[in-house]
DNA sequence: GTGATTTTGACAACCATTATCAATAAGCGT
DNA sequence: ACGCTTATTGATAATGGTTGTCAAAATCAC
């Protein structure tokens, strides 16, 4: 049986609070700043269950990091996320989209579903960074 | 300046000796096979280095496994994935470069990396699937 | 060949994630 | 409302992939 806690309940909100993705851990802090005492492993497990039933979207950052987001169901759309603080920008991307459809379907294939998402340095971390640093992508 | 070693030698022919994607751990153990006394560290540097020199192609698994494949194109490209049977081809995609440098400026963002790759159902096991199977994405 | 320097590789360190398991608490039946 | 059953929690250990360390070995310029 399923049974309704607290914890499955604050995830879901600072998950829906959250612009874009976030990864377990920095929701993990992120609830912990909010002063819930909630453990690590719960927040896994509840991103892992919201995944699972489709509340929650996942994907792989280049880092290998699991990257979480609210399932969104006001429709498609993709992010532009910064890999120094993490600011993320909904972009929308008609033209990706039907380039998608496109070569999928070039190439015989159906059911689409494609994933675009751009990382990068945001304008305030470029600046922070200019100072010596050298991004490697 | 940089060296040749018989070692970066080997872990390019084992990556094109191999059809699709290989994780650095299974090259690892596939050159040992072979006799090679070669070690693992070397191996994701040498992984590492063809990736940045778009030697290489590196995407994340699922599970979070980076997996490499020898690039038949030297330039930059993406992936059309059949989620059904692996099927993996190669998509040349200056739309879509355009688009996320463009996106990117846009926003203020540099050092822009992006994430693009299309999953959907190949030809063959679109047909497969005709009998009655829902995909879910 | 000699020497400066890069590269190697065994191993430790790291980090995200998952498993463990005793303690806790949700929800059902009463 | 109470207790009981059992899912859930959470501190911690374990796991597994990847990266850092650093002495030893190999490479290239000369």
């Amino acid at each position: 049986m399923k049974r309704n806690t607290w914890q499955r309940e604050a995830v879901r909100e600072a998950l829906d609070d959250t612009e874009g993705f976030i990864s377990a851990q920095a929701l993990h802090g992120a609830l912990h700043q909010t002063g819930s005492p909630i453990g690590l492993a719960t927040v896994y497990r509840a991103l892992g269950d919201l995944a699972a039933n489709g509340e929650a979207d996942s994907l792989q950052s280049p880092d290998g990091e699991a990257l979480y987001r609210a399932c969104s169901t006001t429709g498609h759309h993709h992010h532009l996320i910064c890999r120094n603080c993490g600011l993320t920008v909904e972009i929308a991307a008609d033209e990706v989209e039907a380039w998608a459809k496109r070569v999928a379907a070039d190439h015989g294939f159906t059911a689409a579903a494609h994933v675009v998402d751009v990382f990068g340095l945001c304008a305030n971390c470029t600046k922070l960074l200019a100072a010596g640093e050298q991004p490697l992508a």
